[in-house]
DNA sequence: CGCGTTTGACCTGCGC
DNA sequence: GCGCAGGTCAAACGCG
């Protein structure tokens, strides 16, 4: 466990001096995935699935560097010291060499380009033959393209949280061995392939466990619209006694403070990171219950 | 009418 | 090769 601290919510509701108005303890779980993703694409998928798998092997998975008790505490519902007291942000993908390194995320952008320009190409040539309903074909050999994804737990009433993105829903699977489905959302502005995915975990209904994957190209339409203050507003649908907790967020340990920090940035919404510590404790004050993204990014923001 | 959701069908990747 | 599970598409539908 001397891995790098880069983050630490108190549970008091301070974080590295920032306040905060709920003491949310989260761990993030973040995966890069390109060329062979093999490893990290299990340490990911290892992560949800253990999410929704069994306790122990929950810990089992965080064991190498995580407190698994701490880790654990999120499932039982909070109980006891509140989940995980101050939590902190560990390092993962203990086997994964996946990195996430500057000259890395751009050879994924590189990747990402010729995947559009293919997909281009089968639109024009294959027009005329849209006999076939779905799919684009893909070159032979060609895995398909995963984005960097960044995933979260939330412990909230509803499952679709709000985060300043317009999100449309186009999709929606049950998962295995869980009676509550999965349902996928793309980011509804052109040219923004931003996906996010939103599944309740079956263990504690409670807990939401959303996973974003891509990287917004533009700025939140709400942050656009309503000078940055918007977006902070609770949204009317909210149930009365709404209560969210960010419950986990876990980025590699590869990354160094400055990576981290933009990765937070550009998955959840770049707009709302605010420069000012002010600021920032003016926002969180502001709406003390909603806008759990927002309240992700500060501690990562203060270097 | 525009936008978002629902839902069944289809495709892909992977393990056996 | 086959079956399963995850992921995506798009028509149909609902809502404001």
């Amino acid at each position: 466990m001397s891995g790098d601290h880069f983050g630490r919510v108190g549970g008091g509701g301070c974080v590295d001096g920032f306040p905060f108005v709920n003491d949310y303890s989260t761990l993030l779980s973040h995966s890069d995935q390109h060329g062979d993703f093999h490893g990290v694409d299990e340490s990911f998928f290892g992560f949800s699935d253990y999410l929704l798998g069994s306790a122990d092997a929950y810990g089992q998975l965080i064991d190498a560097s995580v407190d698994a008790d701490a880790f654990r505490a999120p499932a039982s519902g909070g109980g006891g010291d509140k989940m995980i007291g101050g939590t902190t942000v560990l390092p993962v993908t203990p086997n994964s060499s996946a990195s996430w390194s500057s000259t890395e995320a751009a050879g994924e952008e590189k990747e990402e380009e010729e995947a559009v320009v293919v997909a281009k190409e089968d639109l024009e040539d294959g027009s005329a033959d849209k006999s076939k309903k779905v799919n684009k074909p893909r070159k032979k050999g060609e895995k398909r393209k995963r984005e960097a994804r960044f995933a979260f737990m939330t412990k909230s009433e509803v499952d679709h949280l709000e985060d300043g993105y317009r999100w449309r829903k186009y999709g929606q699977k049950a998962v295995k061995h869980s009676p509550y489905p999965r349902s996928y959302y793309r980011c509804t502005t052109q040219k923004c392939s931003v996906k996010k995915r939103v599944e309740r975990s079956f263990e504690d209904p409670t807990i939401v466990i959303t996973t974003y994957e891509g990287q917004h190209t533009h700025q939140s339409p709400a942050t656009v619209r309503g000078a940055g203050s918007h977006i902070l507003a609770p949204p009317p649908a909210l149930p009365s006694g709404f209560h969210q907790e960010l419950l986990m967020h876990q980025l590699p340990d590869v990354l160094n403070n400055n990576q981290q920090q933009q990765m937070m940035r550009e998955f959840v919404n770049p707009n709302m990171y605010l420069p000012s510590p002010l600021q920032q404790q003016q926002q969180q004050l502001q709406f003390p219950d909603y806008g759990l993204l927002q309240d992700i990014v500060p501690p990562f923001s203060t270097n």
